[in-house]
DNA sequence: TATACGTGGCT
DNA sequence: TAGCCAAGTAT
């Protein structure tokens, strides 16, 4: 039971400065945070581990150290740094809010929630975040760390996601005054490394005094969720072509939806069954051999399995008529392959 | 409110 | 192994 909110909100910020993690986009202590690097972390962190953000935030900003330099840069090299780290409608909202915060903010970028709502990619976590780290003001920070940490320590029963409303107005009545950046990052740290969704290290919890799920046996328990609903498999062929150079033929994902924008090697449609031989030559790229490879491509996004047979061939005569672009094995690894299609390479080359 | 949208690590 | 989960947003 929280019977002082500011007391509790001094005990978990004496505790973060005793555990304060250093991570790549976090300004050390003293040190003033750079907005560009926060929105940059920000973006890349949502849904998205730590270990898996570190290369690409490192590499991101070596080549583009300003948001002036990001909005400058083709979309197209956005996508190819992106590559491997999934959600990719981040990527292109990344691009058009740098473009944004360059053309129509001169080059800064704002510091109110509201202001920042307004920005592609921007939402009410990333807004509240980057207004509180990037510039010290206060807002309450609600991503899936805070609505655990929150739903603990007020025993809130009520399963995620009707719960939402409930846990940030929770949350809310926590928000200190002082120190809006650091208290934001001290919840999310604290539902990091020891209000963790499983075997929570509630010993080590400045708050295991006053946490309700705790004081009933309930912590590990909570927030409740409403079971998923279950993943359907699609299956589709994909086609390994080259030409009479030894390049392979890769074409560009429509601008929106799965995969938008990124590179990919043709393939049929992906539906329940996996296509018959007449479709397999209808929707081949060219006509030609096609040579069924051995086993299957499995991977799995957020909401199906996909499963790809690969067919593999040379292309005659006609290989230039082909819609796409014809891309040397050497240099696939420069394009914006998503790790779907990196398998489909990847079992391609050692089968064909 | 519900659904689309990636990936890799952990259990 | 199969499912769960991670610093969510857009529609």
């Amino acid at each position: 039971m929280i019977r002082d909110s500011r007391k509790a909100a001094a005990q978990l910020l004496s505790w973060y400065d005793r555990h304060r993690r250093d991570l790549p986009w976090r300004a050390k202590p003293g040190e003033t945070a750079d907005p560009y690097r926060v929105w940059l972390s920000e973006i890349m962190l949502q849904q998205t581990t730590v270990p898996a953000v570190a290369p690409y935030f490192r590499s991101f900003t070596e080549r583009w150290p300003t948001v002036a330099d990001l909005a400058a840069a083709p979309l197209d090299d956005l996508l190819v740094a992106w590559a491997g780290l999934g959600y990719y409608a981040r990527a292109r909202n990344l691009h058009k809010c740098a473009r944004v915060v360059a053309d129509g903010h001169g080059g800064r970028f704002p510091e109110t929630e509201a202001e920042l709502l307004a920005l592609p990619g921007v939402g009410a976590y990333t807004a509240a975040a980057i207004s509180a780290i990037a510039f010290d003001r206060k807002a309450t920070v609600v991503d899936g760390n805070v609505e655990r940490v929150i739903a603990r320590i007020f025993a809130v029963e009520e399963p995620l996601p009707a719960a939402k409303t409930t846990l940030r107005r929770l949350a809310a009545t926590l928000t200190p005054d002082g120190r809006p950046g650091d208290y934001a990052q001290a919840m999310m740290d604290l539902g990091a490394t020891v209000c963790t969704p499983r075997k929570p290290r509630c010993m080590l919890c400045p708050w295991a005094d006053l946490c309700d799920a705790r004081a009933a046996g309930i912590a590990e328990e909570l927030p409740r969720k409403v079971a998923k609903a279950e993943k359907p498999t699609r299956r589709g062929v994909a086609y390994w072509l080259l030409n009479p150079d030894g390049a392979v033929l890769l074409r560009r994902r429509a601008e929106e939806g799965l995969l938008g924008g990124m590179a990919e090697i043709p393939s049929t449609g992906w539906g329940p069954q996996a296509p018959d031989a007449a479709a397999v030559a209808a929707q081949a790229p060219l006509p030609a051999v096609w040579k069924r490879l051995p086993g299957l491509v499995r991977h799995t996004f957020t909401h199906f399995h996909l499963e790809l047979e690969v067919v593999a061939a040379v292309a005659g005569d006609g290989w230039r008529q082909a819609d796409g672009r014809w891309i040397p094995i050497d240099r696939l690894g420069d394009q914006a392959l998503p790790t779907v299609m990196v398998k489909v390479v990847r079992h391609a080359l050692a089968h064909a």
